[in-house]
DNA sequence: GTAATAGTGTCTTTAAGACACTATTAC
DNA sequence: GTAATAGTGTCTTAAAGACACTATTAC
């Protein structure tokens, strides 16, 4: 019955890591659509068969079949024979017995000899391009698999690490590329001072574009950096009232005030806010502040707008209005008939005790955001109640008197999905007196990232949306939505915000599948993994994400799970110490 | 009478810039603390004096006498004569007869012969590190000057661009350093390969810490990459409901949907915001809400915690609760003493039309941010009002029922000020319901820059503080302005937020005060110039700003006044073309 | 002339893009 | 063995730090 089960995980397994002598065996658990897998401790209780690390994005053997196959676990094991001690980062093994490893030097040799430039033609302002500029083709010809994947596939048998080779890695040197000496078999690394090319290394640019009007550039960029899409999707802003949001914005939370948060999952019990609702349990001490939204929500207003019927991967139609919302259990309240019968047509006013005008009202919507399938989705509830009956909406609600917005927020999406939020920001307020037709109602808007493995909201109201493509949306949603998705990939090169969007655990390619779907380009794949490394804001945990067809994967996990910004890239210039203080400054 | 009046920018003269040949003189007003100079186009009415261009933050001179010398002029005129065309950025003129400037091969002759190594021992971790580790010793003791300017500076006579030297620019060329060759007065420059000396020139880092642990720096790092009397500040905040910001925060706000505002200085009558409350005019009109506003103001609260009584460049103690606010016009309504008896002292309440409760109101916060003698400084006020009387506030209001929360916030801002504000950009929403002990009165925080040297809020209840000393705050609104100035912070390197805090055209110099005023570090020159200009923010106007003692410094505009986020560094990791799109997506 | 300030240019280091190559699994 | 996937290392380019030096004014 409860479909949407929060995983909890174990922190205890978490704490030591790296230690290479330590049998670490955990699990993933890793549904077909959403590019991730979940390490739990212990073993599932049903285990479908051997699942694949890979994700829908990138693996087109993935996308076949099932696309709601939750369920299907794969295996997680920690290396520990014969394997010299992992360390962190780059080199995980002591220095292997130099220059004589077979493979190493003959790289060149079947290849085209290396051409003094063999790489792709550069593109055009590598540095100064922002990202929308990027991929222009919209939707990319590469890399597309076909189909969808079946929940038959064949179980892969849990093995052992046995006598499989251990990380051979090449010591660190200076060391010259030499390509007249490489060989097949020969592992030869020429050290010491520079070779004679080294000072005019660098030969002029071919064709440098050289400083290339970044006046013009920048004149071109300036309206929007964020991708196509996205940016089309940001105009789609309806009697929004705040400021739509730009790609770096959004403030973290902070980590001391709002303890707890972060550790939802981990253990959820001590959570003050998400946790002492149990799960559906929300409209039991309901504040009449709801009953009086839901008063409200009686109100006609124009008709709604066409609401299309079929989420992108369409599976279902929605079940009507009494579909089961997450967790199957609703605050009932919310549909009570005998209530909603004794409203007027009027808009909703409000007088305070001074009998001066006052909101009508406040709601938190929370923009609930998860990669799905390698596209970034937005959670969309409908709409049973007017304004715009029948049309898709954000999941949120009113706030009562006692209650904080981000509490609102927080308990609507355990309402709708049955899960905390990993991750929730305040994104904005919307505060148009004119937004809402049912009166002077501000609402605040929160952007709520969750595991999106571990809940199908494809059954009852809730369902998921790509961003990108979303249906017609009441109210000021849209622009809701899209200032939602701008703060997300605004910062997530900058922050740990991914935190909410991957499992505790995960591997390099995972993160990269998540980080693909929600900014929408694919990244090479080691400058992915140099990049995220010197964030700062990952370190590998010195296990081993098994179960896939190809080489394990190192997990990582984040250092830590409280809002943080990168310390990648991105310095401001030089400085040259503190700033003077004026003379007349206080003590 | 009007204290405050906010200078209006002529437009026509900014656009036509870098024509060589047309005249153009510009006058900047130039107040001593601000480090900033306002061109007008016009001459003043009543100049007092020739100004200078230097702030308080790098010339000790400056900062000697009076404080609030706002009303002293420089004059800014282009160079025409003899002068071949400039061009922008850095060449400005064509080639001049290579390889014979008389000083370029001198140089080295009296310095030191460029040992291999003369540079400071590098800081540790130049890349990966955050700006809070940069500068640790709190207050610099360098470049340091001292006393208070005085108001009876030598006064400068304006002169005519005239025959002074036109702008003789080397040409860009691959120059070879020779300092063998340097001699003074010889205008030389050795082009041609590099000379041998060149691989050498700089010799290896003494005590070179190498990657050196990134991740143990990103652990210190993570709990805050603000400055540390930023996050002294952040710490402070009160009661407040609302998460902190963190540095990269914030969304620019929609050029389109709010049109007019950053242009609201160059034409303040066709915004339809700001300008058509004729300043101070705001009471007329007036919301009962707001009337209700003030009756719940007089609800008695806890006693006001011990308000300091002198800001930092304590000038004037407050002038009374009937002190002048900005501009002389205040809505007088608001300490109207017959409204104020009429309340109870409850908290108060609302209750909606569907009888449930409602919040008792919606405030607006601008928080007030400039740069003022090399500090950042935040506007406050007097509250005379409960709760809190007595203490300092930010200058907020209540919402009325037609008003967005950006229009309260600017006309709160106009109230106090008599300026519109230059940016304006929602901060947070502080909704937590017991922040406030009125009774559930949520706020939302605008971030709200303005021309610190157009207004002087040393008079009345209005008064500047620097954000790093705050006094006692009201409320929670400590954490606001902590909120604020992470906001500020931490977008001021990534998007074009200091149109806000500079004049329409600005020197480079300028600009690094006032950036060093807000981040609290100082830049070198150099670097900053480049990393100004490679943003693509700004563009050079091909005019020259004059009165200052050296040479004149080139006049910089901003390419759009529109928010815009800067494309200087920091892409996202390279990327391989969009991501694949799954086959069950729609169309 | 000197002092002060603004601006230019270059050398070096580091970050990042590109990509060849190695490693490890499943089959 | 091959295919598939994960990971390492290096070369190249560009960005940024440091700093010497030039340019232009006031005096």
């Amino acid at each position: 019955m409860p479909v949407f089960r929060p995983v909890r995980h174990d922190r205890a397994a978490a704490s030591r890591r790296a230690d290479p002598g330590s049998p670490v065996t955990i699990w993933l658990r890793c549904p077909a659509g959403s590019a991730r897998c979940i390490p739990a401790v212990t073993p599932p209780q049903q285990r479908v068969t051997g699942g694949s690390l890979t994700s829908a994005s990138n693996d087109p053997r993935a996308r076949s079949g099932i696309r709601r196959g939750v369920g299907r676990w794969g295996r997680v094991s920690a290396r520990r024979r014969h394997r010299a001690p992992r360390r962190r980062g780059h080199r995980h093994l002591p220095d292997p017995p130099r220059g004589t490893h077979p493979q190493r030097a003959a790289r060149g040799q079947h290849a085209a000899p290396p051409a003094p430039h063999r790489r792709a033609p550069p593109r055009p302002h590598p540095r100064g391009d922002p990202p929308p500029e990027r991929h222009r083709s919209g939707h990319g010809p590469a890399d597309r698999g076909g189909g969808l994947r079946t929940r038959a596939l064949p179980r892969l048998p849990p093995r052992r690490p046995g006598a499989a080779g251990a990380v051979r890695r090449a010591p660190h040197r200076v060391l010259r590329h030499r390509p007249e000496h490489r060989r097949r078999g020969l592992r030869r690394r020429v050290r010491g001072p520079p070779t004679g090319d080294r000072g005019g290394g660098h030969q002029p640019p071919p064709a440098q574009p050289g400083p290339l009007g970044l006046r013009a550039l920048a004149q071109a960029a300036q309206p929007d950096r964020a991708a196509p899409e996205w940016r089309d999707l940001r105009r789609l802003r309806g009697a929004g009232a705040g400021e739509p949001q730009d790609p770096s914005a959004g403030g973290l939370r902070d980590p001391a005030g709002r303890a707890g948060r972060s550790g939802r999952r981990r253990a959820p019990g001590r959570d003050r806010r998400a946790a002492p609702r149990p799960r559906g349990g929300a409209a039991n001490g309901e504040h009449p502040a709801r009953g009086a939204a839901r008063l409200a929500d009686r109100i006609p207003r124009a008709p709604s707008v066409a609401s299309r019927e079929s989420p992108v991967e369409s599976k279902k139609p929605p079940q009507g209005l009494a579909g089961r919302l997450g967790g199957g259990h609703v605050s009932g309240a919310r549909r009570a008939p005998e209530r909603r019968a004794s409203v007027a047509v009027m808009p909703l006013t409000a007088r305070n005790s001074a009998r001066f005008d006052a909101p009508a009202g406040m709601t938190a919507v929370p923009v609930v955001l998860a990669p799905l399938a390698g596209r970034l989705h937005v959670l969309l509830v409908r709409r049973d109640e007017p304004p715009d009956p029948g049309a898709w909406a954000l999941p949120g609600g009113f706030m009562s008197r006692d209650e904080h917005p981000e509490e609102t927020a927080q308990r609507k999406l355990t309402e709708k999905t049955g899960v905390g939020a990993v991750y929730l920001e305040q994104l904005q307020t919307y505060g148009d007196p004119h937004r809402d037709p049912r009166g002077w109602i501000p609402t605040v808007a929160y952007l709520a990232l969750i595991d999106a493995a571990v809940l199908r909201a494809d059954e009852g109201q809730a369902r998921w949306w790509p961003v990108d493509d979303p249906p017609s949306l009441a109210l000021d949603h849209a622009g809701i939505i899209a200032d939602g998705v701008a703060r997300l990939r605004g910062k997530l090169w900058w922050s740990n915000i991914s935190v909410g969007l991957l499992p505790e655990r995960f591997t390099m390619p995972q993160a990269r599948r998540v980080f693909e779907a929600i900014s929408g380009v694919r990244y090479e794949p080691s400058n992915f993994r140099r990049e995220l490394e010197r964030s700062g804001l990952v370190q590998a945990t010195g296990q081993l994400a098994k179960g896939g067809p190809g080489r394990p994967a190192a997990l990582y996990e984040y250092v830590s799970r409280q809002p943080a910004w990168s310390l990648r890239r991105s310095r401001p210039p030089a400085t040259l110490g503190p700033a003077p203080r004026p003379p007349g400054g206080r003590a």
